[in-house]
DNA sequence: GCCAACGTTGGC
DNA sequence: GCCAACGTTGGC
């Protein structure tokens, strides 16, 4: 069964476009417990949404998931790991965050209920709804 | 750029 | 093992 998840980084250090020019982006240097165990739950072919934090504010894209976890590389004490992702297209219209907000649909969104948790759960529903808003 | 929210660290 | 101090994240 396909998961649902979404992702965020900034854009200034690596956004959208980075990993579309990648390719296939490895996604390391998260070191937060919470965050790290949602990665070590990740499957191949899981999809992903892809937000931008501080600049944009919005989810651009999504992406899937090409590898699970293993040890983050740039990581010496090995206790974090990372998963590779690749892009699968581009929203036609970004979601941002105020819309999301206004969507009662949305309330219980990791973004919104916990804003610094930077890789979170989404349900089918969220996902649904959210692709719904990209139109 | 500011600061609230949250996680981590370190002295006791 | 508690908790105050400190650092980081991310919305505004």
């Amino acid at each position: 069964m396909t998961q649902y998840w979404l992702m965020k980084s900034e854009p200034d250090e690596y956004g959208w476009d980075h990993l579309v020019a990648e390719k296939e982006g490895t996604w390391d240097g998260v070191k937060n417990a919470q965050a790290s165990n949602n990665m070590k739950s990740m499957k191949l072919g899981d999809q992903v949404f892809f937000y931008h934090s501080r600049q944009g504010l919005e989810i651009v894209g999504i992406m899937e998931v090409s590898k699970e976890h293993f040890p983050d590389p740039f990581d010496d004490s090995g206790r974090w790991v990372a998963v590779k992702v690749k892009p699968v297209r581009k929203l036609n219209k970004p979601v941002t965050l105020k819309d999301m907000k206004q969507n009662p649909k949305l309330a219980e969104l990791p973004i919104i209920r916990q804003s610094r948790l930077s890789v979170a759960a989404v349900t089918k529903a969220q996902w649904d709804e959210i692709l719904s808003m990209a139109k």
